[in-house]
DNA sequence: TAATAAATGTCGTTT
DNA sequence: AAACGACGTTTATTA
């Protein structure tokens, strides 16, 4: 049995010295991290150029890739999953090729020089959860229909007609149909749209009067315009609100079990 | 003046080592990288959890922050640039908390083992340019109309009309109004129906007969349908062509000036 | 600051 | 594989 490799840190080696660390930790499919000189060329959905500078070039062994500069939130170039590494030396350069050949994308990173190359293996198997999404807002309406007003009564969700899907397709206190879409951000005049197909399908289908509530924790200017020319109703409700009724909920549960 | 301070490269210190010298390169306003055992927890526009494991952690100097896991292109956490960094041990384990006031989020990062601390100067000047973008595509069409079809003639382009802007607005051979909506990406529905607010309003203010020209690299089937419906036409347009058309352009030009 | 649309969007789900 | 919508979308532009 092979032995675990040690993992590897090196400060500003050459570019000779760097090219087998760098071969090796990709094809051992380890964690790859790089700091130094570099120019950037990318080809394919897009094209791109940057010039040369200092980055951080991260590596990982599922094929993505990341290239940072010392500012911002998103990488300046990169690749998703799936993606090819090869990197030899040329003309006294090391380039690491990034191919994506599903994609049809090509990463090229010049490198003249390094201030660090790091070879890890990084053991993550941490669970990780997402509280206060959409699908939570759905479910504590679900729950709790009182939220979007007293006697609503809701009879389906997620369910599919031609435009997609309505979130929350219920009844009012007066058994007057009502759909219900969610969003978990403020609202804007593209959701009050997307409301209005599923109304102009629903509207099709029945002669009946049909309500159409907008729930999310605030209502744009536009929008607002839209949505009372149309006569549909808003109802303020926030995710972390959600959340929290979720979190009420789901310890409820074992006394509900017994009533 | 203040000499200025060499990088920094740890291999697994203590936590108690690791304390100092993240203080150090976060006040100094330095990126910092870190590998090692932690958990996170965020609150904010969210929550979420991630239980303990072994990530790369990225702090820049503008305040933005990554986590990242071994695998997968986006980070499992993060903050965007103007995030406040603390950091201080806290039962035996080192804590960061990033603060971003403005958003109201918070995120902590808890370590209890470190693999890697590196602190960094990375200096980058380089120029980024992307290519075959959608404004690309709009100024390929403007620049060499007759992509789209010959006789076409440009009149104005980023029309704002009630409901946004038109991408292109032209007359055909025959002087028919013409409106052209342009993706970058396969066109879908979506597409369709964007292109149809255009027309609804135009058709609104005239009753001559207007054209609908949707042009992307390519038309997803569901679009179609609702396109040939509507009478609305399609043509295929790649944004890396339109590219080429205006590298070729802008080599052009000192010719041009001299005809 | 708010609103609006693009993005090499990415990511998940469903057909 | 294609289509479709959510996303802690992010980012840029404009009113």
């Amino acid at each position: 049995m092979e032995k675990a490799p040690r993992q590897i840190i090196l400060e500003a080696p050459s570019l000779e010295d760097a090219l087998p660390i760098v071969k090796s930790g990709i094809s051992h499919k380890r964690l790859v991290i790089l700091a130094g000189r570099c120019s950037v060329e990318y080809e394919g959905r897009a094209s791109s150029s940057l010039g040369p500078g200092e980055r951080l070039i991260i590596l990982k062994s599922d094929g993505s890739a990341l290239i940072h500069r010392p500012k911002d939130y998103s990488p300046v170039n990169w690749q998703p999953p799936g993606s090819l590494f090869q990197t030899k030396l040329r003309e006294n350069k090391l380039v690491i090729r990034i191919y994506h050949r599903k994609d049809h994308e090509v990463m090229e990173i010049t490198f003249t020089g390094f201030k660090l190359v790091s070879i890890l293996d990084l053991k993550d198997s941490g669970e990780f959860n997402l509280y206060a999404s959409e699908s939570d807002m759905q479910q504590a309406i679900l729950t709790q229909p009182s939220i979007i007003e007293e006697g609503f009564r809701p009879i389906t969700s997620e369910k599919p007609v031609d435009p997609g899907f309505i979130d929350v397709l219920g009844v009012d206190r007066n058994n007057v149909l009502t759909i219900v879409e969610i969003k978990r951000v403020k609202a804007t005049k593209k959701a009050v749209l997307q409301l209005k197909k599923y109304m102009d399908v629903i509207n099709l289908d029945s002669n009946r009067k049909v309500r159409a509530i907008l729930v999310a924790p605030a209502l744009a200017e536009g929008a607002e315009e839209i949505l009372v020319s149309l006569g549909y109703e808003f109802k303020t409700l926030s995710p972390q609100y959600c959340a929290e009724i979720l979190k009420l909920r789901g310890g409820k549960r074992i006394t509900e079990y017994f009533k």
